[in-house]
DNA sequence: AATTTTTTTAATCATTTGATTAACCAAATA
DNA sequence: TATTTGGTTAATCAAATGATTAAAAAAATT
């Protein structure tokens, strides 16, 4: 009755179904707010096959979860840790990178964050992303340069958050930007466009000052 | 039966209970995550009172909402409309401000992005933050600048998003960060307090480059 | 003090929502 | 083809939750 073997036969299919549609109405909506009714209706299936293959809500949500961060992090990490560029290059890159990530999964920071309040010990050992972070290829030559007097003696925290900042806080306040700056959806992603090149030339001028 | 005047006589005390509670909870939570009961509890009332007061969970919640947004912003504004200070200026107390709003309430930056996703317009109407932003002192003064050649010509839009992304962001992903780098609060909190000084210093690198 | 009005409470309602069940169908297997 | 196994459905359940009600208590008014 209960399918135990890992994705096994072709129910695959519904099965896939049903996690995709969770994870557009889980990153749209959040845990709270997500029925499994709307999951359903979104996967165009029955309600009572969300429980037959993924027994809770909750079960399907931390696999979702798991799943996005995977995806999310495992793309930043390609550029990170590629040892045929320079520092500079790989900001460069990550930028441009992140944002067009961002410009097909705009929902998802947002859903990181929230959802991460809620969780954080036991999702975050899972990934491991501490380690992650400082054995990459990127932060290396980010303190050899410092090492090297090439940049500015700033701690890599700062750098990170501002990093991060510049690139995803305009897609986290898009709807308070967009109003506050009168933009269509259009002229706000070319705004957003405009940051790619600018973040990597501010970021430098940050760490050079 | 029905509580029609505005703000009467002494019950503004169970009134003021409830909605301080409901600050609270929302504010944590979410709407769809609050719970009526949760509020209640929070206020020390019986839960009839918060249909009694407030007619319904919704209402309640606008009100909060609606506060919560004129308090943040109004603390903004403050700032960007002295008259005695210069552009420099306004940029140091800003970040320093605002640095310690956010110590005091963390979580409205993320609330007030979240919630704004089903609102946006009606909420954004009643306190038009668009003029505001662009009627104040602080932008004449930074148009004034371009034009004087002090500063780059950088559109005000990237100038927001930038100021906003690394004041603000550090707290939205405070859980991200303090796991990554693993940071107690203290620690965090360090470091958010040196960006107090750091970050009219990147933006001046930024707006001079 | 008596009466009216307002506030508070416990109990209850109605709807929503996550989950289960039993019957039915389809596909694989013998 | 008959049988077993796995997949799907409609109906239903039970708990959670926003809201209401009627009675009691408290406060205000006369």
């Amino acid at each position: 009755m209960k399918p135990e073997k890992e994705s096994s036969e072709k129910n695959i299919s519904t099965e896939e179904k049903i996690k995709s549609a969770a994870r557009i109405v889980f990153h749209q909506k959040g845990f709270a707010a997500a029925r499994t009714r709307d999951i359903a209706e979104e996967a165009g299936i029955n309600l009572a096959l969300l429980n037959y293959y993924f027994r809770s809500k909750e079960k399907l949500f931390n696999i979702v979860m798991l799943e996005t961060f995977q995806d999310f992090f495992s793309s930043i990490f390609s550029v990170f840790n590629d040892v045929d560029t320079s520092l500079e290059e790989k900001i460069e890159k990550f930028a441009s990178n992140y944002i067009d990530l961002l410009f097909r999964e705009p929902e998802i920071p947002l859903f990181i964050v929230n959802e991460i309040r809620n969780n954080v010990g036991e999702l975050m050992d899972k990934i491991n992303i501490r380690n992650s972070v400082f054995n990459s290829e990127f932060v290396k030559q980010y303190n050899k340069a410092i090492k090297e007097g090439r940049i500015r003696n700033l701690s890599f925290q700062h750098f990170m958050m501002n990093f991060m900042g510049l690139l995803i806080f305009p897609f986290i306040a898009k709807p308070l930007f967009k109003e506050i700056n009168g933009l269509s959806d259009v002229q706000f992603n070319k705004v957003i466009e405009e940051r790619k090149q600018l973040i990597p030339v501010w970021l430098k001028s940050i760490m050079t000052v």
